[in-house]
DNA sequence: ACGATCCGGAGACAATGTCTCCACTTATCT
DNA sequence: AGATAAGTGGAGACATTGTCTCCGGATCGT
């Protein structure tokens, strides 16, 4: 590891790199062309695979580095908000806006997650994204059987961009949109509560899970789902 | 255009390869492997080459399917279900069962939605989510600045799996509470109406846009594949 | 039983993506 | 300003991946 500061233009093509590279891997999927990376960063190719040995590594630095700013907002949410509930919420937006949960979607089976230093930082995005969902249920302003596995998989699924030509503010504009919309589902109900279906995992059941699972079930058969409206 | 029925075991694996081709689409993309879809059917690579020309007529007929069983299911919610919401809230849960909302975004670039037919389907299609968003207005079960469009992309954005190595079913399941969750944020508040934010838009809205867009690019109705742009 | 119909998958071909190499440019220091 | 180390860009050799044809053989329907 190269530990000599770089030079300032270097480091500004890095930044440039590695911003273009979210972006493009949440809108084309891992495999994305790097050529598209340097184009959008606004330099060649060799520039891309000087700063990052290959692949593998660019895809590491972008995730570790969204992962990183995460764990930072979040802190500071729980810090600043006094409510606990608008800290969830603030923390949800701030999610949406640094793409983080499209990003690790995307990269999900190319990034070894299990790697020390990704280990160590998500471990920590885990653990406070536990105590902001701890935090709203103790304040009784979060349904009880919403956990925290729900927050986290809910703003992934309302992070990745919608398909079709949406130019990307308005794509912005209705991620958050739809997250409002959510939020209202999040709050305890007066009346009757209704009850929500299927598994409530905690941050860190997701995780395990995700590393156990190692085996592909060839099982194509679909079967219908006698279904109620509950 | 041949009209003459297939033989039994040619149906069954035009069949098969329709479902495969979806799971897979939505799986990998919409460049995956036909290879894949062939072993997912338990045919042979050739026979999928018979049934569907090339990768545009495999991708066209799997959405179309999915576009006609999505419509039938809107029709028969409206009329079987008493209460709107309820019929609503049904028509969400079946578009995740049929995956439509996963496999239309998925193939959304590779697939020419203007051609006639999907053209007449998916205007059927919004046609009647309109009827059961507008329904439910009426009723005043589903809070007013609700939009046909805001329920499509949501059902998009439940739709489609979460990453890691979740099994399927469990990925499923996952969907369904998610909406669960969501719906109660569907309802309209008694106390104050917490505003959303975000554009407000109709099916019309959203398909006026996807098109208009898309008029940047030259439309490859059918013409040959090379293409090399950039 | 016996055409007609359909299947399977090896492999030639085409498209796409990876990554190196090095002549050239730019930042930084004195 | 001059010297020099650091950084850049992109053509192109190479590797990988996907497309689609072809035809001997299996299977269906009558």
């Amino acid at each position: 590891m190269e530990i000599r500061p770089l030079r300032a233009d270097a480091r500004q093509n890095r930044t440039r790199l590695l911003d273009a590279a979210r972006d493009v891997f949440v809108e084309l999927g891992s495999r994305a062309p790097l050529d598209e990376v340097a184009r959008r960063a606004g330099t060649g190719i060799g520039t891309l695979y000087r700063h990052f040995p290959d692949r593998q590594a660019l895809q590491r630095a972008v995730v570790l580095d969204a992962l990183q700013r995460t764990v930072d907002e979040a802190r500071a949410a729980l810090d600043q908000e006094r409510d606990p509930f608008r800290a969830l919420v603030r923390y949800m937006h701030t999610v949406l806006d640094i793409r983080i949960a499209a990003v690790i979607p995307a990269l999900f089976n190319d990034v070894d997650l299990e790697e020390e230093q990704l280990r160590r930082v998500r471990y920590e995005g885990s653990a406070v994204l536990d105590d902001l969902v701890a935090a709203a249920h103790r304040a009784g302003t979060l349904r009880k059987d919403v956990t925290s596995a729900d927050i986290g998989l809910l703003t992934v699924r309302l992070s990745r961009p919608l398909p079709g030509t949406f130019l990307r503010e308005q794509n912005d504009e209705l991620a958050h949109r739809h997250l409002d919309l959510l939020v209202e589902g999040l709050r305890p109900r007066s009346g009757r509560p209704v009850a929500i279906s299927g598994p409530a995992m905690s941050m860190r059941d997701l995780q395990r899970l995700s590393v156990t699972d190692r085996e592909a079930a060839p099982s194509t058969a679909r079967k219908a789902r006698g279904r109620s409206n509950k």
